[in-house]
DNA sequence: ACGTTATGAATGAAGG
DNA sequence: CCTTCATTCATAACGT
């Protein structure tokens, strides 16, 4: 009903926000998909927290792909990072639960577990700020997975349902919270 | 002129999607009645965000009904908040417009309107402070500055943006355009 | 079969 | 750094 359907985003048209006109809206930055690539190529190489320097170099390359601005890049590695992390601790706790003891798929995973505690933490303290200094991007013709890609991939993740009953109570909130959930 | 949105299904194929017994197909989660009725019952005692502890709980004990993981919980109050919000904002604009003679709710409320931010327009013209782009005078010496610092430089407003210099979106086959990182 | 709706998923932008 | 809000994309579900 709601839908704005064919509006289209489109960016602002050429000429950025405030640019002459009236009341532009300026619309959220939207990556193009080199820029997503740059980024994300950055990302895997270990840059987590640029510095401000680097955020505008990073702007000024990517700006060639389109509009962009600096806040654009500090945001992105922002919410890159964090989402990593969020995401990581999701999955890695929803898989080691709610699993039953004798599935054999969790028996198989123990025993193919790999060095998992390479990644475990990613102190940031002994982050090593590792930047390749010549970063060749563009494989021409590599199709790599993105880290989106792979999150989706590790998410997608069916495991068997089972687990067992459990009470929920816990403390929500102090109000009313009278909640007799229907299971038993 | 979608090439742009590679967003490709995960289509689970052979690899980790033992559904239990269930005709579940993988793909994005599709919450089971009861799923849908616990959520509910919990929203509607006040859970609004639930922390990540009790979106791990909640998966859990939601678990017994069908497979879920527990970014199905976060991502379900987000949006179910975000929704219900998006809904009433829309109920009051409506109800704005279309005034019923006999009302007398919708006038009086009307009239109490705290207006929280009824009145929020993006008044332009009034911006005090302007955001110069000479922005890299000194790289050196500012030992960690914070990110509401670093920002504070970074952000530019939404002033006319020097890069318009092409247009978007007609083609977007550009030649390869050797961008090489080694500014870093 | 196809258009519409409902909703899961994603992410840019802030705030704290 | 963490959480939260808003907007948007994508798709299962549904009605015609």
């Amino acid at each position: 009903m709601d839908e704005a359907m064919s509006g289209f985003v489109i960016k602002a048209g050429g000429g950025g926000c405030g640019n002459g006109g009236g009341g532009t809206k300026c619309g959220r930055w939207n990556p193009t998909t080199e820029q997503v690539k740059v980024l994300t190529d950055l990302f895997r190489s270990g840059l987590r927290t640029p510095s401000t320097d680097q955020i505008q170099k990073i702007s000024s390359q990517l700006s060639f792909y389109g509009k962009i601005e600096s806040k654009n890049v500090f945001y992105w590695f922002q919410n890159h990072k964090a989402r990593e992390r969020q995401k990581r601790r999701r999955v890695s706790v929803d898989e080691s639960d709610a699993v039953r003891p004798d599935d054999k798929i969790s028996f198989i995973k123990r025993a193919l577990a790999p060095s998992l505690s390479d990644f475990a933490e990613p102190n940031q303290a002994s982050e090593p700020e590792r930047v390749i200094e010549t970063l060749q991007l563009f494989p021409l013709n590599s199709f790599h997975e993105s880290e989106t890609e792979k999150m989706r991939l590790l998410t997608s993740e069916c495991k068997e349902t089972a687990s067992f009953t459990y009470t929920i109570e816990t403390e929500m909130d102090h109000p009313p919270l009278d909640l007799r959930l229907s299971f038993l």
